[in-house]
DNA sequence: TTCATTTGACCAAG
DNA sequence: CTTGGTCAAATGAA
């Protein structure tokens, strides 16, 4: 069974693989830019189409596979970030809203764990680069602290139709789970300066009491290095949206996901290595860079849970491929982002 | 005056 | 019926 699993996920890697050559074989025939006419474009949906049915085969195995998956699942999101957090009630649901229920799923939706860290003095923010504007709170059952719903500022102006919601964690007041639903389609102008200009990002906080009991109002200069983010994809399109598989008109709708086309972006892939919450160093990657054949599932031994590590001399990266057991993929968006 | 937040009501899904 | 998500009137802040 568990090769069925492994043989599933290196089919995936496979057609990854011929994806990757599909987008940038151009690049080294000196021709023109990728993607750039339609059949190429419709040859690429179909193999992303044939990845994601081999991830989700390999995750319904594994599902099948161990029993207490969920339980599990709970668990490994918990380790995730050193405090257990009720973040898992809500993966937990959503992972069964996945599987069982085949209902309206169009918009892209995934989780986001903020810690602020409030001692010091540039915290007290859930800045993410986009203007939010709240439209309803919600006590919600079983939690200790309601949850905030959001909407981009520009929904009515632009029809943005992204949405976030935000609850404090019960576990650690110091995080802050932020659900969004949904990509900006926007032109946020804070994106194109300064991100930090956001009144409505800056006021989160001040006026419920009860959510923000300890962070203090800032006034100016919200530097997101004092927060730290983990990042779960709720569903298999934002795993490879996020890399943007998808093409650069997709890509130029001045998403989070524009920034990964557009520049080599310093991200930090976080290992979850044996469930105890350790981080790789920042790497540069990107997708150009990505060398399909370093990532191996290994032919036969080792558990599925092993971490792969393979130095690189372009690239230095690690995969916990936990991720298809909980079919969550962190990353930990540097600061810089932000300041692009 | 304008725009954001609060909060009870409403609605749809389960 | 219960619950989560949204609406919209009231209220507040700038």
């Amino acid at each position: 069974m568990e090769e069925n699993i492994k043989c599933e996920l290196r089919q995936g890697k496979e057609l990854a693989k011929q994806l990757h050559g599909q987008i940038f074989s151009s690049s080294s025939s000196s021709t023109s830019s990728p993607s750039s006419n339609s059949s190429s474009h419709e040859a690429n949906e179909v193999l992303i189409d044939k990845i994601l049915l081999s991830i989700e085969k390999a995750i319904t195995m594994v599902k099948d596979n161990v029993g207490n998956f969920e339980t599990k699942n709970v668990n490994l999101i918990g380790s995730h970030c050193s405090h257990g957090s009720p973040k898992s009630e809500v993966q937990d649901s959503e992972f069964k809203h996945k599987h069982v229920s085949k209902k309206r799923k169009t918009m892209p939706k995934w989780t986001e764990q903020v810690k602020v860290y409030l001692g010091t003095s540039s915290e007290g923010s859930m800045e993410d680069g986009y203007s939010w504007r709240k439209y309803g709170q919600k006590d919600i059952l079983g939690a200790k602290f309601p949850r905030g719903y959001y909407r981009c500022t520009h929904r009515n102006a632009q029809g943005c139709l992204a949405t976030k919601q935000v609850q404090k964690s019960e576990e650690d007041p110091m995080i802050y789970e932020i659900t969004y639903k949904g990509r900006h389609t926007c032109i946020q102008s804070s994106h194109l300066n300064k991100p930090h200009s956001s009144k409505s990002n800056l006021k989160f906080g001040q006026n419920n009491s009860q959510l923000n009991q300890q962070i203090q109002p800032q006034e100016e200069k919200i530097q997101p290095t004092s927060q730290e983010k983990i990042s779960t994809f709720d569903n298999k399109e934002d795993i490879f949206s996020s890399f943007n598989f998808s093409s650069p008109s997709i890509g130029s709708q001045n998403g989070d996901t524009n920034i990964f086309l557009e520049t080599s972006v310093e991200n930090k892939f976080m290992v979850n290595e044996n469930n105890n919450n350790i981080f790789s160093e920042s790497n540069v990657f990107t997708l150009s860079q990505f060398d399909w054949e370093s990532i191996d599932l290994g032919p036969s031994e080792s558990d599925i849970s092993d971490i792969i590590s393979y130095p690189n001399s372009v690239i230095d990266y690690s995969i916990d491929l936990d991720i298809f057991n909980n079919f969550n993929f962190d990353m930990d968006f540097s600061s810089n982002i932000y300041e692009l």
